[in-house]
DNA sequence: TCCCTATTGCAATAGAGTTGCATTTGCGTA
DNA sequence: TACGCAAATGCAACTCTATTGCAATAGGGA
């Protein structure tokens, strides 16, 4: 079990030095913080976490904007005018790019897998140029 | 000519009017600018142009949202932070809710019309609510 | 034309994120 | 293992977009 954990600490530390940064304490645990989470963490629920912590807000901001150009975060603004951040891992079920829905009445954010556009539809997009990130909002099934 | 455009003066403002606002010079200035614009403008562009006219941001602002909240206006955040507005004219071309695209690169926002899901995305989407607006990010042909 | 209330101008305020700078610390190297 | 320096951090000030309070102004129905 302790063994476990202190291979996971490892493995995260190497995957922030693979990234060309230090693997300090507060990017170790904002990387584990979004290891465990289902749906991409806004900045604030990542500071609110590790203020216990010490860490300050800019700290936080600086870690997931430079985490997010190192390739190790993903980095989106679904509407809601804050930034998300979500574990680009290899392996995981949500490591590569997919569509999210946001519900504009809770906010609640969903990643999507397997929503795709026609095939008439990724034509005629092409007339615009090469799409890479698709967004869906509308109500959820709890807004009704 | 001058008929013509008396009367399309007073349709602009039989519209506000029948939204349950008065039809001041500011909001009269902003239906005719997005009456004549192919894409969404945000606030700061509306209010560049209503500046000549004397009209305060603060003034611009409430007034988009007013008339989106009347139904005379869309309003969306694409991802970029800013709140963009259109018409919402029956007639018009984009009267109804329609994909936007935005490029990552150079901001510029497309009006898309045509663009759908596939059947089988549909079904998918149900699982977490009803969708009622689709965004696609990229990066334009001008940008490659 | 009059009156009431919607609308406006102006300034202060809010929220999310960014930045400058002095201090601390990770980690490659000796 | 100890050292040295660039990277990272804490803290405060600042930017940008948007919102709000309040007193003055002006649509438009009666
Ligand atoms: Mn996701
Ligand atoms: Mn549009
Ligand atoms: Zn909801
Ligand atoms: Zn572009």
């Amino acid at each position: 079990m302790k063994q476990q954990k202190s291979e996971e600490l490892e493995s995260i530390k190497l995957a922030i030095r693979e990234a060309g940064l230090r693997a300090t304490p507060a990017r170790i645990a904002t990387l584990k913080l979004l290891y465990g989470a289902t749906s991409p963490l806004t900045h604030s629920e990542v500071a609110d976490e590790l203020q216990d912590l010490g860490v300050d807000k800019a700290t936080v901001f600086r870690n997931l904007n430079d985490m997010a150009t190192a390739g190790l975060l993903r980095r989106t603004e679904l509407g809601d005018r804050v930034w998300r951040f979500e574990l680009v891992s290899k392996g995981g079920e949500h490591g590569s790019a997919h569509p999210h829905f946001v519900c504009v009445d809770c906010g609640t954010v969903s990643c999507m897998d397997e929503i795709k556009l026609t095939a008439g539809s990724m034509r005629l997009s092409q007339e615009f140029g090469e799409i890479t990130e698709i967004l869906l909002r509308g109500h959820c099934n709890d807004c009704g």
